[in-house]
DNA sequence: GCTTGCTCCTACAGTGACTGTAGATGGCAT
DNA sequence: ATGCCATCTACAGTCACTGTAGGAGCAAGC
């Protein structure tokens, strides 16, 4: 397959998608993306239409959906008879997680400034930030720890 | 060296610390608890400062701390008649990305919202969900995508 | 034709902070 | 003695990439 106009290089999809090469390879690996035509040197071949699935994906993923709920969406989205209920419940639960993560992450913020209010500027000794992390209670460690994003 | 009164096991040291076994293993192999000495029968035996330590690095990881953060906290904190000021500015630059990320996830809210708010329940190929993600102009890629936590 | 310099290729290792697994011991209760 | 859990080591797997090594393709300048 010789090259055509309207075909990209990867270095050109890449920067008309805003994925970088490397990930865009990344996601042909992951099966996100469908492998295309080659040209003789065995370069890859994009058309515009795997332009338009990195730029989906890219979204997606700047709204924090994990590489597996992109996958479906793009699954879903080749699927255009289907009822979008799918859609709207990966969408529900992103929101969900993203109202969580909100919560969690201003409960550290007051207790990260109720630390540094209180450190009076001497030595580490008299040092309310180190003494607030190790005077902590032990309460059921019921947070996993930090989740991603 | 055999077992002592106030000597915990590793199962012991996690339940006081609310660490689990596995991680308090990898911490010692990080170099963030010592490795303590061991019964007849290779068994690690802490002692009640390891469960001290253990608990301040769970409690500085559940404020966000990366481990590398951590450590540096626990070595300052062994060290009492040094300036305050690095632990400070630790917990500051924590601080500031605790704020950082709550305000990309409520960017991330906002939009999310959107897009559910506009999906009237019918089939895929018109979901505005799916066109959301597929339409968004190409903006400069400035968000290196999610960070931890 | 030759060199320079960029883009592209594959394959694999590394990141952070663990988690999970396999297979071998330790040690206590029945 | 038998069962069973806790513990041991060592290593692979997770997620979503990023970085590196060692080549090859390709256009432009000389």
């Amino acid at each position: 397959m010789s090259p055509q106009p309207g075909d990209f290089t990867i270095g050109e999809a890449a920067r008309a998608s805003g994925v970088k090469v490397t990930t865009v390879r990344f996601y042909e690996s992951r099966g996100l993306l469908p492998a295309p035509p080659r040209s003789e040197g065995n370069r890859r071949l994009y058309a515009q239409s795997h332009v338009d699935r990195l730029r989906f994906i890219r979204h997606a993923r700047e709204l924090g959906f994990a590489l597996e709920d992109v996958a479906t969406l793009l699954s879903l989205s080749d699927e255009p008879d289907q009822s979008c209920a799918a859609v709207d419940a990966i969408a529900r639960a992103q929101r969900a997680e993203v109202t969580r993560r909100i919560a969690r992450l201003e409960a550290l913020g007051v207790e990260l400034d109720r630390m540094i209010a209180t450190c009076a500027g001497g030595t580490v000794g008299e040092c309310r930030v180190i003494e607030s992390l190790s005077d902590h209670a032990h309460c059921a460690a019921d947070h996993p720890g930090p989740a991603p994003m």
